[in-house]
DNA sequence: CTGGTGACCGCTT
DNA sequence: AAAGCGGCCACCA
C-alpha cells in the first residue's frame, strides 16, 4: 500500500530531463487533481532530492516556488538552465517545456 | 488527543 | 467575465 507521497515521488521521478511539470500535472498523474497541495508538501519533505528533481516541478504559472528553500531560490533556475530549460523573465515556457506526461 | 498549517489547483457563484 | 472558496495528505506544537 503506497502512500500518496510515494505516488507523487514516483511521478516526479519520471519527469524527463529538459522538461518541467506543474504541481497540477503531477497531482493528476498521481491519481488526484486535488493533491496539488499535497505535492508541495511531499516535495517539502523531499526525502531524496538526489532522485526527486523537485527543481523540475513548477507552479501553474511556470515560476519556481517562492518558499523554495532548496539552498537558494536562484538555485532552481540555475538547475533548470543547466538542463537546457529556457527561462524567460524567471518563468518557463510551459508551452515548450511542459512535460506531456508521456514517458 | 486535537487543531492548524503548508512549495497549490480547480470549481462555483 | 471576475472573484472567492474549498479540498486533500502529512507533520508539528
Amino acid at each position: 500500500m503506497k502512500n500518496s507521497f510515494e505516488l507523487i515521488y514516483e511521478v516526479v521521478r519520471k519527469i524527463p530531463r529538459g522538461s518541467v511539470a506543474t504541481y497540477g500535472q503531477v497531482a493528476f498523474l498521481a491519481g488526484n487533481p486535488k493533491w496539488s497541495r499535497v505535492v508541495g508538501y511531499a516535495l517539502h519533505v523531499n526525502p531524496d532530492p538526489s532522485t526527486i528533481p523537485c527543481h523540475r516541478v513548477v507552479n501553474r504559472f511556470g515560476e519556481p516556488s517562492q518558499a523554495f528553500v532548496f539552498g537558494g531560490v536562484n538555485r532552481q533556475i540555475e538547475l533548470l538552465q543547466s538542463e537546457g530549460v529556457e527561462l524567460t523573465d524567471g518563468r518557463v515556457d510551459l508551452s515548450r517545456y511542459l512535460w506531456d506526461g508521456i514517458i
